[in-house]
DNA sequence: ATGCAGTCCTGTAAGC
DNA sequence: TGCTTACAGGACTGCA
């Protein structure tokens, strides 16, 4: 399941492949995706030039020349590779950009909850992010506006991560391992959460993110780079995925509870329903 | 305003 | 063995 940092390695996979290459054609295939493609959109694609690629939530941003852009979204099972032309169409390719350089830019995605939409000047797709109130990504995050969105949410910490408008970038692996990593249980409503542990689980999120960018990403099932090659990370996972299994950190074992119809996987002994009263007292492995 | 459930979509795996 | 059913979840819609 692509979130931020397995569309961040998608877009630095991308860069070398696209920056400078001119998109010589566009073919569509019949089935509608999430984000319906507009047949006009390949005529006003072809002879454009990409300048650069970009990242913004989950969304990947191929930059053309004259400030328009194709945005890019993986949705659940979408995967973006670049292949030569001459490559067999395989099952489930729904989008198929030409380069001037005998390659293929192609979208394939088996349950199409992502898809692709053009843009034809700069405006009109940061006003496609500005619409959908993205929040801001981990790294800009300021301290004082993490602090009122955690705070202020009576809802549990795991569903305000999960918000794209309070935080872009995480989905349910990165929550819940940054859930575990901060030490907070997930079904605590945001309101009841220290200051400190607030602070802390910014900081987790953070650190969860880079790490799963420096090791590619997590392949769990459909997810693979612009080459068609898995990530590392799901090594590095400490409870996702991981029901039943003893944690890393103090050898209880994994649990799952569904919170707002996902599933929530979290270490019964790190992670205290009730906050701990000394917070950070606890030394760290 | 706020939060939650329902919806889409298909491959995989469990169950009878 | 072959069929049916539940499950996975990002982002959006509609409802309470």
């Amino acid at each position: 399941m692509p979130e931020l940092p397995e569309v961040e390695t998608v877009v630095r996979g991308l860069r070398p492949c696209l920056e400078g290459r001119v998109i010589i054609g566009v073919r569509h295939g019949p089935k509608r995706l999430r984000h319906p493609w507009s047949p006009a959109w390949g005529g006003q694609l072809r002879g454009r030039r990409v300048e650069s690629v970009e990242r913004r939530a989950k969304w990947i941003v191929i930059c053309l020349e004259g400030g328009a852009a194709l945005l890019v979204h993986l949705g659940m099972t979408g995967q973006l590779t670049i292949l030569p032309a001459a490559e067999p169409l395989g099952d489930h390719t729904h989008l198929r950009f030409g380069l001037n350089d005998g390659n293929d830019l192609r979208y394939r995605d088996i349950r199409r909850f992502g898809g692709a939409e053009f843009h034809p000047d700069r405006k009109s797709w940061t006003a496609r992010f500005e619409a959908a109130l993205i929040g801001p990504e981990p790294w800009d995050m300021p301290a004082s506006l993490w602090e009122e969105r955690i705070l202020g949410g009576d809802r549990p910490v795991k569903s305000i991560l999960l918000d794209q408008k309070v935080i872009a970038g995480l989905g349910n692996i990165y929550a819940d391992e940054s859930l575990h990593k901060a030490r907070i249980h997930p079904q605590r409503p945001g309101k009841s959460l220290a200051r400190v542990e607030a602070a802390r689980l910014l900081s987790a999120a953070r650190r969860i993110l880079e790490q799963a960018i420096e090791a590619g990403g997590t392949t769990l099932r459909d997810y693979v780079d612009v080459n068609g090659r898995p990530g590392r990370n799901q090594l590095r996972l400490a409870v996702y995925g991981r029901f039943g299994k003893p944690c890393q950190d103090c050898g209880q074992g994994v649990r799952r509870m569904v919170i707002s119809g996902r599933s929530a996987h979290y270490c019964p002994g790190c992670q205290p329903r009730a906050a701990r009263k000394s917070g950070g007292s606890r030394v760290i492995p």
